[in-house]
DNA sequence: ATTTTTGTTCGTGTTTTTACGAATAATAAT
DNA sequence: ATTATTATTCGTAAAAACACGAACAAAAAT
């Protein structure tokens, strides 16, 4: 049973991008690149204090919800905001309160 | 053992916040207090196809993280808004892309 | 004093999230 | 061809989120 009709299409995404920041470790993440441009995983597994599994994880969730986007530069990825889906979300947010 | 230590108050508060409003229910919920001020926990059992112990937990989730307030009209519960903690959340993250 | 109205809490079950280490995959470097 | 580097996937486990109906609590109305 799919609740999910009945919400509107703005409604569910701003809740998606929302989830997606739902945790520090991706606050984090996202501070980072969008006052860097991009990084490397690789740069954050020595930052962060978690298991590089449990990053990559993090990373998949961000990239699913469509607010980062990895591009591979054999060996590492490097990854950088998905700048459409991110003004998108600031967009959604910001018309919440008008 | 508490991974929060490493975040910073503000990262902690902007992922509290996000979370709270990642789930489609509590997106619609928030629109409307910021649209119409108030309203009754009543109001949202006939609109929402949930169960009312559902929207229970959901209201809770909100006031737990402080987006929103109940004052009581017995036998009714008037919820609004916390406007200064939405202010903040707000300004945690527009600050983000700044 | 009952009954009605309104919401929360309880008990339960299912699904998702979070986390880790080990195993794997893919490419680069030797 | 091996080895080293980098990151994901797998297997597992514990915790949290989500949802429901039934039971409960509190105050208002009768």
């Amino acid at each position: 049973m799919n609740r999910d009709l009945g919400y509107t299409e703005n409604q569910l995404k701003l809740a998606r991008f929302s989830k997606a920041l739902g945790h520090p470790v991706r606050v984090f993440i996202i501070e980072l690149l969008l006052k860097q441009a991009c990084c490397y995983s690789g740069d954050l597994t020595e930052i962060l204090p978690i298991a590089k599994s449990t990053l990559s994880q993090h990373l998949k969730e961000l990239k699913d919800a469509g607010l980062i986007q990895g591009e591979i530069e054999s060996p590492k990825i490097k990854y950088c905001i998905n700048r459409d889906n991110w003004n998108l979300a600031r967009k959604l947010f910001n018309n919440l309160y008008k």
